[in-house]
DNA sequence: GTCTATACGCGGATAGAC
DNA sequence: GTCTATCCGCGTATAGAC
């Protein structure tokens, strides 16, 4: 769902095309003249907007994870226990990597070819929160581990789960239905809460 | 260590060149005159040794895969109970993916952008007899939950914490010494043994 | 704000000498 | 097996008309 069509006008336009065409091709892979093709305006109008390859690029960031944010902050916000919490993010933030290609993607590449100055952006853009939060309710849940090894624990369990998905299907017991947001949620959940919960105190949600 | 100089000759020089470049930048990013000046060559002598750019880039892949796979099979070989067996590739895969940035950037680019063909390829050389054997492992351990799940989790969490490890020290509460191997190894197997094993025949090692 | 036209270097790739 | 020389299209970016 969601093609996103301009609502901000060409620059909007813009932003949307370069987002979708960097997150599925890479930075490099991408050129001012494909961005330029799919929105329907010509080359020398992207440096109308923009004033570089690197500005498109870092604002294409920007608008992509900038509208993340207060959807997360819903979500973490409704929840009272610390085990909805923790479930509430666990499965918000499955469904949105799986969900949002464009998101999931990006994110990825930036982890993997990000520079110090991109990488610390984007940790106080969009890691910071989520990251602080589920560092809080981990440590809450009672976990007899590292509080904040836990956390890149939960958030890195469910990268890997959507970074395998596309070669899932090639290895052995493989099935496609193990990219299905739902299952991995349900599946990391079980995961999560027999490894940060005391089984004498464990109670199933 | 290894810095790994050509024992092969040019052709073994331009695979190692050319497998260090596309690791850390990306196949787009790095040129076929990049990959020259590394070597020390001209560019024309890269087309006697390779067809074109393509093929460049998937034997490079297939150059740094193949020689994991022996060692791979050397650690799993030695150790005789279920625990030891996958307390044994957990701590190699951990340092494996730490140690060796080449194979592990390589690994992750794959699994991001690679292609159908290039991710089937990758599934039967080098995840396809590991998967199978921590799917085999997390089975004899006892797990509660689904044995090809639990197997994409353990690869999983592996990976995100080596992903996330680069973006770690911008978080809060993140220290530098949470993407040491040692550290995550630990970890991990801490997080796994309480989340596959029962804790009543739960026994450390 | 969007266009046409264009500069100019870089990239992949080849021919043919040594 | 390695080089020099070269082709040519594509890439970023700019100037200036509308």
């Amino acid at each position: 769902m969601s093609v996103k069509m301009s609502v901000n006008g060409t620059q909007g336009a813009i932003l949307d095309a370069a987002s979708r065409l960097f997150a599925s091709k890479g930075y490099d892979a991408v050129s001012m003249r494909d961005v330029a093709a799919e929105v329907g305006v010509t080359p020398a109008n992207l440096y109308h907007h923009f004033k570089d390859k690197e500005h498109l690029v870092r604002e294409a960031l920007t608008h992509v994870f900038a509208e993340k944010i207060s959807p997360m902050e819903s979500v973490l916000r409704e929840p009272k226990s610390p085990e909805e919490k923790f479930e509430a993010f666990v499965a918000w933030f499955v469904h949105l990597l799986t969900d949002d290609e464009v998101f999931s993607r990006l994110l990825i590449r930036e982890l993997l070819d990000g520079d110090g100055d991109h990488l610390e952006y984007l940790a106080k853009t969009v890691l910071k929160r989520p990251f602080a939060l589920v560092t809080n309710v981990t440590t809450e849940y009672g976990t007899r581990a590292h509080p904040v090894l836990s956390s890149v624990s939960v958030v890195g369990v469910i990268l890997g789960h959507v970074l395998l998905s596309r070669v899932l299907p090639h290895l052995p017991g493989g099935r496609a239905e193990y990219a299905d947001p739902t299952v991995i949620t349900r599946h990391v959940l079980g995961v999560l809460r027999h490894a940060f919960k005391d089984e004498s105190n464990g109670k199933s949600a």
